[in-house]
DNA sequence: CTAGTTGCAAAGAGTTTGCATGGCG
DNA sequence: CGCCATGCAAACTCTTTGCAACTAG
């Protein structure tokens, strides 16, 4: 299965790196790119972001309150020894280097057999910004 | 905005209440009640669960890979000083009672401002059962 | 009796799919 | 030129809403 190098291919990708630490909806990303003099069709920008999920370019996630997907940058390497906080409240995905999370990682795959990906783990919560709403 | 007894809540009420560790889409609970011969209508189902999660008796979440709800007993007062593991892949919630997620609780509130529920932690990662499949 | 609740059907929102056209290699 | 990709519109799925009939208090 080939892969075409198409404009836009490389118009979403480059969306996505220029914007590496924000998420947004595929609503969103249409709309930015549009606004750019970049339009893609809707079933364009939905194949390419499954794609990409698929690719593990992009992360793909979904807000508890919210019942749309949200898709953001996922760093290609450079999301190697990274653990996430993500915010249930907005979205947000933030990344974080600390060793102190490799303790609690074993720990809890020891003590309650929750066997956690340890190059994903992902903490759930509530960020800055939200927590001030 | 009184509360009238009806029926329908009650049903609806202890089907989570006698399925507490598990969880359900809206569909599915639409199902398993009318095998019961206790037919609810859709909107009737909606409209309650959204009370439910309201009031705090039921958890809402969407898995990151489906696109739908999921609801799960939340156990009213029992869950206060629980943690949760919620397992991405299957939307499994597991509740841990551990003193060790304390510490790890106040590290990531401290040292990235991460401000996180603490009767509410959540872990996300993957369970047994489907780190297996 | 009054106000909350139900159920049906229709409306909405987000996402996916079918198919003809267009573009990469 | 062959095959994948694109774009439009229609189809789909899950969820919400409008409204008349119903029921708990």
């Amino acid at each position: 299965m080939p892969e075409y190098n198409t404009k836009q291919r490389e118009v979403l990708l480059k969306f996505f790196t220029d914007n590496a630490n924000e998420h947004f909806t595929a609503a969103e990303i249409e709309l930015a790119l549009a606004q750019k003099g970049e339009k893609l069709g809707k079933a364009t920008v939905y194949r390419r972001l499954e794609r990409l999920v698929e690719d593990g370019v992009v992360r793909r996630f979904v807000s508890d309150d919210a019942k749309v997907s949200c898709y953001q940058y996922a760093g290609g390497e450079a999301c190697k020894n990274h653990y996430h906080l993500k915010c249930l409240r907005c979205g947000e995905l933030l990344h974080v280097e600390c060793d102190y999370l490799d303790e609690m990682s074993s720990h809890v795959l020891e003590h309650h057999g929750f066997t956690v990906d340890t190059h994903k783990i992902t903490i759930c919560g509530v960020c800055e910004k939200c927590r001030e709403a």
